[in-house]
DNA sequence: CATGAATGAGCATTCATTCAT
DNA sequence: CATGAATGAATGCTCATTCAT
């Protein structure tokens, strides 16, 4: 009763908790992508099937439930940097493809969209999330574009993040605008040296 | 229709009215500044100074009160596209300066940062003022700058407005970070043939 | 338009709302008789025929509205102290008189028992009242009464009004308990001196 | 029943479930002393180190709860009685001695105050023990005094306990009062008739 | 038997919008 | 026309209680 012989009782449960904290994460990343992460709690609970206790057990405050949704996502893109930087006929095409990942990730293949509309938590922890993983491996992919003479903008990992990130923010439904041009043309805006206005 | 030559009761009545509406403008701008289009309709009228009943009247939904708000601005905008033309060394320094005091008009000197956060008739409204209003005026200055090749990305007036309004729509107090870096960045993507990504 | 000539108009609104105020005041305290201070705002709201929105502009605390509730009734039991100690035969005559006039207010005659049950929010805020109007006048009359030579025990005035406070906030239907024995024998107590407990 | 006398799986079992009863009211206590009888179940199992569907079990309702965490205590009180009826100079001694027990146990020393804040289920059971369980222990010391002529109001041992429990029910943290001193004002007042008021 | 995950009712609070004065 | 009182839907959050493991 105290200890099973076999290991699959502690386990057992273990894994159907697991299973419903994916099916909150999914849920939610399906809801904040249609309205934003400030949605209603009820709205991400009901699209999971769960009672909004399970999911307040589950992530305590907005800003975890949504650090959880897009963490992984994250991890992923950070390890791509590196990748791409040997993989990429060059440091510049490297950071055109990882902007673009991030893109992808942040607002087109996944649905991310409008990902910090109305939340000031949610803005924060994502915020925070993206400066700790993804701002040192853009970094490094700049420092190598710099040395090969490939970008001559003075422009921080950051500043281009903060900025892809804000681009992507929006655009919803609107077939006259494509967020890929924009984001190609501010990573090509990187190749010249910056004008100064008056 | 504009000013009626006598003195009758009618045009004073009328004449408060104005007034009145500058007051709740003029109100909102400030309220908007700070807290978003989004603020609560309370807030603006106690700005202003009126009762919500006075604000419903003059401005039924929140979107002809947002609309009021920039309109003067974006004509005034409007009208500065063909003067910088003229008076700027070439049409791509032209659109950079027009750019930037559109940067200006939205989020810094005047203070209307957070335009469209977390408010969906407030973009739409807006966004049809800008397309209506501005994107005639930017097409017809890249139009120009490609004419004398400075301009060689083929994108649009409205996609580059658009990201533009993207960009700045966030930034809140972040000393790390600065819009008008990521803008000129954008702009000056304008002078190289955009790259494809895979 | 501005100024009606009759005085009426202006009147006419703050009539109504006055009249409303005294409705959700007069709901409140009934509800507050069955089910404590600490009753659901949705409650009162109910019984007082209005939206919650009305109460909580009326009243934006709890506190504020349990303070509104009590304190008619507790400005005039202050006034009654001083009138006792001239009409009654003598001071602790007075004080019993007083003292039960407290207890009418406080449960019985207006059925507002369970005054502070579960709400540290009403507790404080009718404990400041009570504190502030009754302390000084129980105060006084306990010193004509010592002064007379009727009172022994050394008991502070709020240390008495507390006391008879705690008593009568419970004692729901209980057929057997009677508070005014409790209360009597609490000021019989004053007569003599304390006697010391080990 | 009590102690099997073989040493077979069951009295184990039953050992373990007695410890473990004995730990949740050890925390039950602890809390209640805190946070009032109406803490949530949670944190009463949280401090007992078991889960709330133990808690659960072994006390269906938060009344039996309640009362298993007072019963040894009020049975203990139960037989001082008798005890301080020999030991104490005299009847009315023996009163204000067993009275003041019965505060420590209620709200100093075991620090049970605010046993019933906000819980009328909690009430009830205590209630019924109480009726139980002491009103005859007191009823025979009050008529021992009476015969001694130590006490001339004609209180009954009901009233007199309930308006002590009242007394003690409140009193959180306030340096100006002393539940002591009315405990004593109210025992005081039996020496004497009850006057009548009005 | 023990555990603690899941559920959902219950409550406070805010705000857009209407409408009597 | 202006006012601001009234309304109630929407939302976040907490807990008591049940039940699968």
């Amino acid at each position: 009763m105290r200890t099973p012989t076999n290991g699959t009782d502690a386990p057992r449960r273990r894994r159907d908790v697991e299973r419903n904290e994916r099916t909150i994460l999914d849920a939610a990343a399906g809801v904040f992508a249609v309205s934003g992460v400030g949605a209603p709690v009820r709205e991400v609970a009901a699209a999971a099937g769960v009672g909004v206790g399970t999911l307040y057990r589950h992530f305590p405050t907005r800003s975890d439930l949504v650090v959880a949704v897009y963490r992984s996502q994250i991890e992923a893109l950070a390890e791509a940097g590196p990748v791409l930087l040997t993989s990429a006929p060059t440091a510049f095409d490297a950071i055109l493809r990882w902007v673009h990942q991030f893109v992808d990730f942040l607002g087109t293949k996944h649905g991310l969209a409008r990902v910090w509309e109305g939340d000031a938590d949610g803005f924060t922890a994502l915020h925070a999330l993206f400066v700790d993983e993804l701002v040192p491996v853009l970094s490094r992919m700049l420092d190598d574009a710099r040395a090969s003479g490939e970008v001559a903008a003075s422009v921080s990992a950051y500043q281009l993040l903060r900025a892809v990130g804000d681009l992507v923010a929006w655009s919803p439904q609107d077939p006259d605008y494509d967020v890929r041009t924009s984001v190609t043309l501010l990573v090509t805006g990187l190749r010249q040296a910056q004008p100064t206005v008056d």
